[in-house]
DNA sequence: TTGCTATTTCGCTAGATTGCGAAACAGTGG
DNA sequence: CCACTGTTTCGCAATCTAGCGAAATAGCAA
């Protein structure tokens, strides 16, 4: 299921990180370790974890390696989520038969 | 970070394959224990995760428990994401910067 | 070639997650 | 009250994941 590996992949707090700043643009693997305080080796394993389930390709130019984001739609799925969350009442009926009041 | 506990919860193939059902229409945790082929324990504990983040809801009728979705735009992204998974090499360029052609 | 910088891969340990069955709990009916 | 059904919680064993530092790899420059 390949859907489910792709929410896996974005299910981590460092990874969702990146994800979002490579939203606003593309980045290097040193933007990222300084942007996610972690060590080289563990931002790089987590760059092919993303890489792997197709959430970001990889661009090698010289000796940096640029990172960008293939899944646009993860921004707007994450708006979505936080206005669900701010309405925290809010019951959405996508059918009739949803769960009726409580 | 709430989104990315979102994402986790939703990285599961059992839970996302319960989460797809529930988009259609609402289910008790019965239907849910024969969609997924696992025990009552761990479709449960499954439930449990979803609900935690405010994926679901439940509603207590009776002797059964019917769970709901809450986030509808859930539905919304998978299908994205499946577009996005279709064009194998398609680019998006969210900023004119982001990777160039390889 | 050698050396230097940017990045990835490897090997490890600590901690989290998943699945199960047993037991506990809740609501209904006799 | 007791029994019965649907569901959740608990405790365990097996597996997976995240982080690190060391070592390997790749591209550039001298």
């Amino acid at each position: 299921m390949r859907e489910a590996a792709v929410f896996k992949a974005l299910g981590h707090p460092a990874r969702l990180q990146m994800v979002l700043a490579l939203a606003r643009e593309e980045q290097c693997v040193c933007e990222l370790v300084e942007l996610t305080g972690l060590g080289w080796s563990t931002v790089s394993r987590h760059l092919s974890v993303l890489k792997a389930v197709g959430v970001v390709a990889d661009d090698k130019r010289g000796l940096q390696v640029f990172y960008c984001l293939l899944l646009p739609c993860v921004a707007r799925f994450i708006a979505c989520l936080n206005e669900a969350g701010e309405g925290q009442d809010v019951r959405f009926t996508l059918q009739a038969t949803c769960c009726g009041s409580e």
